[in-house]
DNA sequence: GATACCGGTATACTTTAGGAAACCGATATA
DNA sequence: TATATCGGTTTCCTAAAGTATACCGGTATC
């Protein structure tokens, strides 16, 4: 591992930048998953217990039951929701978090937390 | 308050819906901020100090100087970060977090850290 | 018999996000 | 003189996100 002249002229004052680079790399795995207008406010719903879908949907105002479906599908593929389908006629169904799932919890919390100053700000600020 | 046979429809088995519909609003607040693939990058990036344009850009790898430009525009607006011009030859331009922005840290501090359990399970499974 | 609910799907569309590449004037460096 | 750096902007483009609306079979309710 040699230092040359080009490495310190990309790094002029700041010699961290090699821990900002490491920092980023699960920052993006967690976003890859997370991001998106929809993924994290369902979760949160799922956070109070299982749901059914049209319940979810009644739950996040704008939600379409397209969108939800294929968000749905994605927490699934990605191990953070289940699915469970009763035999009842007609069929229903709930969505839960996994145990997995839940680890995301204390992430909400802090985003709820945070969301909740800045609501504070910009409702008295007027907009 | 009046509860009517509609509502309990509505609301069949999870009485607390209520509750999640108030933990809603904020976290959509926080949501319309931060979304999108390079927001809470670039605020990840100016958490370790104030950056110059094109230092962000190399610290985040794939970072376009148009979304950079743009994101950083979007920072500013909403308070998060500042723009310091230095009158240089050519001048120089430097980024830095609001105090405000700076509150961001212990929601950036989870999301690293969920990303960090998160990358070494897909590691492990290979994908 | 009409309507509403369930868990979605299908189609068609608009909007936004994001990416690739070139370019700018000014300056420093080789 | 050629090249690179700075902090961006401009243009053109694609892919994804998101919206609107209608629809499905089955059942319960009015």
């Amino acid at each position: 591992m040699e230092t040359t002249e080009h490495d310190k002229r990309k790094c002029p004052t700041h010699l961290n930048s090699g821990e900002c680079t490491r920092m980023l790399l699960p920052v993006r795995d967690a976003l890859d998953i997370l991001s998106g207008k929809w993924k994290l406010q369902i979760i949160l719903s799922l956070t109070f217990g299982k749901k059914r879908f049209k319940q979810i949907q009644r739950e996040i105002p704008g939600l379409t039951p397209k969108m939800l479906s294929k968000e749905l599908k994605e927490l699934e593929i990605n191990g953070l929701a289940d699915r469970h389908v009763y035999d009842t006629a007609p069929v229903s169904v709930e969505y839960e978090l996994t145990t997995y799932g839940k680890t995301l919890k204390p992430l909400i919390g802090e985003l709820h937390k945070w969301g909740t100053k800045h609501r504070k700000k910009i409702i008295q600020q007027g907009g």
